[in-house]
RNA sequence: GGCAGCGUAGCUCAGUUGGUUAGAGCGCAAGACUCAUAAGCUUGAGGUCACAGGUUCAAUUCCUGUCGCUGCUACCA
């Protein structure tokens, strides 16, 4: 009955520390896929690094060893924030494995008919042995800052994709969402891009300006570039073309892409495809980016907000539920350590841990941690399921949290202890009480059921606590306050001088 | 410059096809309560829905213009 799905997340350049950027991709995926099991489906989830290019060459030479051993070095740094953000990925791609490099090099060749030589020409630097964009050229008045030569015109014979042959059916593709582009906005800016239609792309490199890369099959000169080799990875991890297995999962039912690389993988990866007569992908999910204090981040302002440092100070599900809640899922975000901390306290504390906890002392208190029965609690989960559905995850956990409310303001109603006062003089306040507390109990599984996507530890803790009928001895609470960048309020007050 | 979008309570934002006193959360103020993580609940203050015209019996909601802001993209060869 479940079905086969897959996703996927951009695949990071190893040269570099991993930022929150990559952290969403991870976390946006992971919550998806973690929403898609619980309903029953098998999930592919791919994630993965980038590791060929001039950059990683030089970094390697800088360190005296070869590429691949720099590489080796550096993967490492994202998969551990892959599983610290708690991504169940289930497949790892490095663009160095030989299957990838195999694979592509057959792509390669299958896309012949649309490959064909061209000449590039750019401002090239000798220093760097690199072309720079026009754009770059002028802000630097035409020298290079780092040499203090000017740039050269330069022309250089490589090979070409003609992604213009697709145009068409690209733009056709993405106006009747057969590749859904959400939000619709980023969809419209794409579909403006490209009302000329999509631009040829250079696709290889002579080897002497590209050392570090895939070779271009039967030309030895030449060296494929990054896009072709980096985007195909979203096919050959899951065994294109040689294992039949990939066609189980393809197409991706969703590719989680940030703002800054729809052009490629709204253009050029669906041309590649088109190219080897391969569906695409149903659904491109593109993400903002997260401001600190709205500001951008940058490491020359010095605001960069590590991932793992949040993680570190507040857990995984905090960190899970500030970046799937407080940053909306579309578009761009804004993070504070004062915001999360508030959120943290406020929201995750005081609304939901503080509500499993005095649920669960009271079944403790008043029925020795017996829970009764009660009628299956069912709230509309009809808001939640569509936001889920349409990607909307911030949305869908507001939904949770009305109901987190509501619950709160249930128990205020009905006011159980008042009713457990009244047992000793009303005969049927017992029931009533157990039924009115496990009608609360209830509502705290479904809320568990409903978290299982974004908190895990959380959600397990919750169906823990009161899934076997009898509230768990196990009494840690959920949650518990940290004042590290807001002011504590259980601390004395300081007499106020003036 | 082009395209898209935004400007609603102190802050962050919802406002479905135009229709009685414009909503939520946070923050602020007050109150009642005590099961609970100095938590939770209730109530209240606060908005000429950027501005000016227009269409309409009726506009935050449609149209035009102005001002301000954002995103994408280009050009200045």
């Amino acid at each position: 009955m479940g079905k086969n799905l897959y996703i996927t997340t951009a695949i990071p350049y190893v040269n570099g520390t991993p930022h929150i950027g990559n952290a969403l991709d991870y976390l946006l995926a992971d919550i998806w896929s973690r929403y898609q099991k619980q309903n029953g489906h098998q999930v592919r989830f791919q994630v993965g690094t980038d590791e060929h290019g001039n950059k990683i060459a030089a970094k390697a030479a800088e360190a005296g060893i070869d590429p691949k051993t720099y590489t080796d070095q550096m993967y490492g740094n994202f998969q551990t924030l892959m599983t610290k953000v708690g991504a169940e990925y289930t497949d790892f791609v490095r663009t160095t494995d030989d299957h990838h490099v195999a694979a592509v090099q057959w792509i390669w060749q299958k896309l012949q008919p649309y490959i064909y030589k061209g000449t590039y020409e750019g401002w090239y630097c000798v220093g760097h042995e690199a072309f720079f964009t026009d754009k770059e050229v002028d802000a630097t008045g035409g020298v290079c800052p780092d040499h203090q030569k000017p740039y050269e015109r330069v022309s250089e014979e490589n090979y070409y994709l003609k992604t213009s042959a697709f145009s068409d059916k690209i733009r056709e593709a993405i106006e009747k969402g057969r590749m859904q582009i959400v939000p619709e906005f980023r969809k419209k800016e794409f579909l403006e891009l490209i009302k000329d239609g999509v631009k040829d792309v250079s696709i290889s490199r002579p080897r002497k300006n590209l050392s570090w890369g895939v070779p271009v099959p039967n030309d030895p000169d030449q060296v494929m570039y990054v896009w072709l080799d980096a985007l195909a990875n979203y096919i050959t991890v899951i065994g294109y073309p040689d294992r039949e297995e990939w066609k189980e999962f393809w197409p991706a039912d969703v590719q989680v892409i940030g703002k800054d690389i729809l052009r490629f993988h709204a253009g050029i990866w669906p041309a590649m495809l088109l190219g080897l007569e391969v569906s695409l992908p149903k659904k491109l999910l593109v993400h903002g980016h997260v401001n600190v204090g709205n500001v951008k981040m940058s490491k020359s302002i010095g605001n960069v907000v590590d991932p793992n440092d949040v993680i570190d100070q507040y857990g995984l599900d905090a960190f899970r539920y500030f970046f799937s809640r407080h940053i909306p899922t579309l578009d761009d975000g804004d993070f504070t350590w004062e915001k999360f901390e508030n959120a943290y306290n406020n929201e995750l504390g005081n609304d939901l841990g503080n509500l499993v906890q005095r649920v669960a002392s009271m079944v403790t208190r008043y029925q020795a941690g017996v829970i009764g029965d009660a009628p299956q609690a069912e709230h509309d989960m009809k808001p939640y399921r569509d936001a889920m559905n349409s990607l909307n995850f911030n949305v869908a956990l507001d939904e949770v949290w009305t109901t987190v409310r509501s619950l709160n303001q249930y128990l205020e109603s009905v006011k159980p202890w008042e009713i457990a006062k009244k047992r000793e003089t009303d005969t049927e306040a017992e029931a009533h009480l157990s039924e009115v507390l496990a009608q609360a109990v209830g509502a705290l599984l479904q809320i568990g059921d409903l978290l299982v996507p974004f908190m895990p530890n959380a959600a397990r803790k919750i169906q823990a606590t009161f899934e076997t009928g009898v509230i768990a001895a196990d009494t840690a609470i959920l949650f518990p306050k940290v004042y590290l960048h807001t002011p504590d309020p259980r601390a004395p007050k300081i007499a106020e001088s003036k």
